[in-house]
DNA sequence: TTGTAGGCGTTATCAT
DNA sequence: ATGATAACGCCTACAA
């Protein structure tokens, strides 16, 4: 492998000091424009490339976003799709800004000495910034992370330090559209499937749901509300549950798209079409929604904008920007597809 | 936000000198128990972490691995549920090693000077290896940095290097199972929907089914190889063609998950149910897979596994190992469930 | 306009 | 067993 071509080897090369090089290279006004050609033709024929590491080191800025997004056994966030394309967002957003992402993968880092936490990990790497993506946001070593005063962003999770920011969708807002786009159907027995409960949108989505059904003046029905948890296995179970009841619910506000589909199977396990005599909504607008069979009605979210309002946070903090809002909250779609219509009966 | 606890400070603190701190935290020998103890408990108090760019300068090993994975436009790769999941594999593998993943995401790092190229990228960020996801194994700036010498893993794609490896599944056989499979089950009809051709995968499913159908007599037709991008809208728009063909398929072969949820809904579309009008197969086993309406039969890759295997190749080749194999296929699993039957005539 | 030199935080090589 | 000291590659005053 090639040895890497340093800026004292460029400078020996063309003659001057290395002071000179690294002032032509960063563009300083002070040098004549003959020396700064002859430098930068010559950088261009070596392929000469600056190590992030000498520059990180002395400037004190790494241009490295850290992410961190746990795809453990537990926590498998990596595996739903809605976190990746908020990945997509931020990566797109932050490298138009010339950072990068680091992708914290490893808890020795180094193979280091011992375990560290998020914040080591962070400092370690002299990261700029961060990002949280759907942790659980009551973890002790993520508080200290976000009042450590690096720039942080949580997506979807409630953060609060110096210099933190939340990003998330308007949950409240789109479950309860959820929830008035199926009583306009004509639906008045409408029940949900809940998302984890120890997560914001979890939480949020319930709330609008609730507030929805009393501001309509549907009659409260405790086992209206089952408990999922994002994901499809859940939406099944718990659909299936909900349609033995006495009086089942004509339509269910499932609080993730995947769900949603797990709802449409169990549906189908029944025997009950959708949405002839089963009206359902889902949350997200996965890429998978308008393909499946019926379509999904759902909730779209702005994905690639969440992350872009993600790395938009990071970076003006970075950048030092005082005046920043402590949270974001980005508005929600209603997309009508096939899986929802008026009630049969 | 708190300074950095440098190595000096340690050293000062603990009344030693900074060659003894580094020392005694990097676990050599010769330290005396007693003032390692010392040292060790300080660095425990104060939370000291070692500085990664100052490290690496140093020993010339960052521990850090490169991640190429497109997300643009053209190339909407970090769409694509299957890199995701190869992700979270990876991640989990060179993690479990002590590496993190850089998951390069600006084209001028550092804001520096003139866009850089994928090698300038890896060399400026010093990363011990790279990792290739599903791009365009043609494009000049790839060959490039696979034949700078650097430790490189093509996953799902044909690359050739001093130090490159290249991992995917035995999509060839897949194909030819996926075929015979639907020939066991009685059908003669059978139809595919191919990948992009610019992608071995695309090419080798397309390869596995011509195999196939040769090897079982099933006459070939031209009006049979239906051409697609992976993507479920093209399934959709494929399976819409070939039904209106005069002799229609009974079966079809796609040649991805994603295109199979396409075609069942075309399927729907036609007013034909499945699998009693038409069986299809897919590809991937894709996490919706099982809970789509019907559950697909597929051919199952193992994600994880592919990510897994490519972190074990960068990481062997980053220690020196020699002699690796240039590529390393796994192997695919048929896994029925309701979206394949016999044919109704 | 350019050169010199100090320092960023480590590790590694010598001595001691 | 420990302490100096020289790198690693770069930026940035300060001098010239």
């Amino acid at each position: 492998m090639e040895e890497r071509v340093t800026i004292r080897e460029l400078a020996r090369l063309s003659g001057v000091s290395v002071g000179t090089v690294s002032r032509a290279l960063n563009g300083y006004a002070d040098v004549r424009s003959e020396t700064r050609e002859r430098i930068m033709r010559l950088a261009q024929e070596l392929d000469y490339t600056p190590a992030a590491a000498a520059r990180s080191l002395v400037t004190q800025r790494s241009h490295v976003i850290g992410v961190f997004m746990e795809t453990g056994e537990g926590h498998p966030d990596l595996q739903h799709p809605f976190f990746h394309e908020v990945l997509g967002g931020l990566k797109q957003r932050v490298g138009a800004q010339g950072f990068d992402l680091l992708l914290f993968a490893s808890e020795r880092p180094g193979n280091g000495y011992g375990p560290h936490s998020y914040l080591k990990r962070a400092r370690h790497h002299s990261v700029d910034g961060v990002a949280l993506i759907g942790l659980d946001q009551e973890h002790a070593e993520v508080r200290r992370l976000v009042r450590a005063g690096l720039p942080c962003v949580g997506i979807d999770m409630d953060i609060e330090g110096p210099a933190a920011e939340v990003v998330m969708s308007d949950n409240v807002s789109g479950a309860e559209t959820a929830v008035r786009h199926l009583h306009a159907l004509g639906h008045r027995r409408i029940a949900t499937i809940t998302g984890m409960l120890e997560s914001r949108p979890g939480i949020d989505r319930l709330r609008g749901y609730r507030a929805a059904a009393q501001a309509l003046n549907l009659a409260y029905r405790d086992e209206y509300v089952a408990y999922g948890d994002f994901y499809a296995e859940s939406g099944r179970e718990q659909t299936a549950r909900l349609l033995e009841l006495p009086e089942r619910p004509t339509a269910i506000f499932a609080a993730a798209d995947m769900m949603a589909i797990g709802a449409v199977r169990a549906a189908a396990e029944a025997g009950l079409r959708v949405p002839e005599d089963l009206s359902i909504v889902g949350f997200d607008d996965i890429q998978l929604a308008p393909h499946v069979n019926p379509p999904l009605t759902t909730l779209r979210q702005d994905k690639l904008g969440l992350g872009a309002a993600a790395g938009d946070a990071l970076v003006a903090r970075i950048a030092g920007d005082p005046d920043r809002p402590s949270l974001r909250r980005l508005p929600v779609e209603l997309v009508v597809r096939g899986s929802t219509a008026p009630p049969a009966e």
